[in-house]
DNA sequence: TTGTGTTTTACGACCTCC
DNA sequence: GGAGGTCGTAAAACACAA
């Protein structure tokens, strides 16, 4: 078993997300804009984006962000510099000192919470192929107040909500963590399992990412449902996870997208539908592609889920109408693309 | 308290692409 | 061959009704 984590001294019963006072975004923390770079998304997604903001930034809690209220016409990248400096940054002061690259920083005089204490502990099922590790130095996750949200769970069939239920849920935070030495690898011999005893380790199953991280990592789904390498790299770094768990997380994340859709339109299979997509619409492998092209642009991808791509050999063209099309994008032109991109 | 159902991490198998 | 995709699944974590 797992027992050893699990703290009930932090767990707390909330019928309410993020109780008045009991939470602050970080100093450098920006709302995505997601209107701004999903407009053409579906109305579904709209309302959860909605939801989102309405739950995490309840009125008299929190003070949005002018970028929030009055959305910049341009950067997508909002977003993603509330944490994301430079992976060579270290992370507690990524953290807690506001960015201001992109001058839309003007957003939250709040305090600041002890991030480091809101991120869980480090992961402890590390794949020796993905071993990321950023930052190396595992976290002390385990503040009783080092949650960003407590909050009760929201009824899972309470339908355009459910992309954001979890974040009602209350948290777990940080579990007193074993020390991932990197050395742990999936066929550890102290692993056990179902399978051959050989994918997980003995000490934890799985761990459970802070309200913090899961909330970055919707708010990047939120802006891309396939996360690019770039981004993931940055993700990884600043909330502290493995580039591996957070490809998985995306993974995971849009299989619960398309589990719901299924539920919702189990009887009549969409069919090229411009939905915001049970599948991707560009082939798996186009990503390689376009990763490279993002790469050579400093550009993370955007809006790709947004056009029909699902004939296999069509994608190859598409994409780079595509880019061509975002490139013109004034989203587009002004991404992270700000953000020098790091040397191969 | 316990039983049960759901959600969340994590993985393996298999696929496509370069 | 390696990367990342989906799909299916295991098991922990969790919610909730009885």
């Amino acid at each position: 078993m797992v027992s050893g984590y699990y703290n009930p001294l932090q767990y707390q019963k909330h019928t309410s997300a993020y109780p008045p006072g009991n939470w602050f975004p970080p100093a450098n923390y920006a709302t995505p804009h997601p209107q701004q770079f999903l407009s053409d998304v579906h109305e579904q997604h709209q309302a959860a984006l909605t939801y989102y903001n309405q739950t995490m930034f309840p009125p008299g809690d929190w003070h949005a962000p002018d970028t929030m209220q009055s959305p910049p016409t341009s950067h997508h990248g909002s977003s993603h510099h509330m944490l994301y400096q430079s992976p060579a940054t270290n992370s507690q002061t990524q953290l807690n000192e506001t960015t201001s690259s992109n001058g839309d920083s003007n957003h939250n005089s709040h305090p600041t919470p002890n991030l480091t204490e809101a991120l869980p502990s480090p992961p402890i099922t590390v794949s020796g192929s993905e071993l990321s590790s950023p930052g190396g130095a595992p976290v002390a996750a385990s503040s009783p107040n080092g949650n960003i949200g407590s909050h009760g769970r929201a009824s899972p069939s309470t339908d355009k909500n459910v992309y954001y239920d979890w974040m009602k849920k209350p948290s777990y935070p940080a579990q007193p963590t074993p020390v991932s030495t990197g050395e742990e690898t999936t066929d550890s011999a102290a692993s056990y399992g179902s399978r051959n005893g050989k994918t997980r380790t003995k000490d934890k199953y799985r761990v459970v990412y802070s309200d913090f991280q899961r909330l970055e990592l919707e708010k990047e789904y939120c802006t891309a449902r396939y996360i690019t390498i770039r981004r993931k790299s940055e993700l990884a770094t600043s909330l502290q996870l493995s580039e591996r768990q957070v490809k998985i997380w995306f993974q995971n994340r849009r299989a619960k997208e398309r589990k719901q859709q299924k539920k919702r339109d189990d009887p009549v299979p969409m069919m090229g539908a411009d939905y915001m997509d049970t599948k991707p619409k560009i082939e798996p492998g186009a990503h390689h592609l376009l990763h490279q092209m993002q790469m050579h642009m400093a550009m993370p991808p955007m809006g790709l889920h947004h056009h029909g791509l699902h004939h296999p050999h069509a994608h190859t063209h598409a994409l780079l109408q595509q880019s061509q099309h975002h490139n013109l994008h004034p989203i587009h032109s002004q991404m992270p693309g700000s953000v020098p991109t790091p040397p191969m």
